[in-house]
DNA sequence: GACCAGGCACATC
DNA sequence: GATGTGCATGGT
């Protein structure tokens, strides 16, 4: 049978109208958004919300509170979401980075995100997507994060995304032109439940995108 | 007890 | 640039 092409600007329609995202990266503040970032590479909520607890109680999510911590004890605070020793460190760097800027997230937003996303590429410990997480969730850049299950859920669309990060990015980015901000938030929430939602073969064999094949819009210069 | 989970840096070819 | 490996915990 053949599957109607949809853009993904209509796909996000239907994750929209099917999954109750309620749309947002868990956490209250811009802070624990940023630890929660570095906690969850490969690893894990439970383990991760365990540990941020644990951060919660120690400094209130606060750079100044995580700054006067050692690593060693740091480490301790975090141990449950694995990758302690690496996942310390990648939060003192980020700790070092934002005090370059006070502290202050509303000065960092007026950087152009391009800056912005260099700048963070060049700490130890933060690749291309924890770097989009930050952006996308903190600094209010318009992105596409390209974790796996967006490469999950393209995959049972009819597209492969390509292997590295850049590429696969700016296959998508194209399309990107008719989404805000905050929709693009959404998306990225959407995405991440429906690899929530499926996680068999089965699952993805029967729902409401079966009938449905993404086509994404032409790349730059083609 | 094996396998997995929203990566990343580094070594090697 | 592509591919392989170590990093570590807690749930199923």
């Amino acid at each position: 049978m053949t599957r109607k092409k949809i853009t993904l600007a209509e796909l996000y329609e239907l994750l929209y109208d099917h999954l109750n995202s309620n749309g947002w990266w868990p956490a209250r503040t811009d802070w624990q958004i940023v630890w929660g970032a570095v906690l969850i590479q490969n690893t894990n909520w439970k383990n991760v919300d365990y540990a941020l607890a644990n951060l919660k109680q120690a400094t209130d999510f606060l750079p100044a509170n995580l700054r006067r911590l050692s690593n060693q004890e740091l480490e301790q605070i975090i141990r449950s979401a694995g990758f302690y020793v690496r996942k310390a460190q990648t939060i003192k760097n980020l700790c070092d980075y934002f005090a370059t800027y006070h502290d202050n997230l509303a000065q960092l937003r007026m950087k152009p995100a391009a800056e912005l996303r260099q700048e963070l590429l060049a700490l130890s410990g933060i690749g291309h997507e924890t770097a989009d997480v930050i952006l996308l969730y903190v600094l209010s850049k318009e992105t596409f994060i390209v974790d796996v299950y967006a490469r999950r859920l393209f995959d049972h669309l009819g597209i492969v995304l390509p292997k590295t990060y850049d590429a696969a990015q700016e296959l998508v980015m194209p399309d990107l032109t008719l989404f805000t901000l905050r929709s693009l938030q959404e998306l990225h929430a959407c995405i991440v439940l429906t690899g929530q939602t499926f996680k068999t073969e089965q699952d993805w064999q029967n729902n409401f995108l079966t009938p449905y094949q993404l086509q994404l819009g032409p790349r730059r210069g083609e």
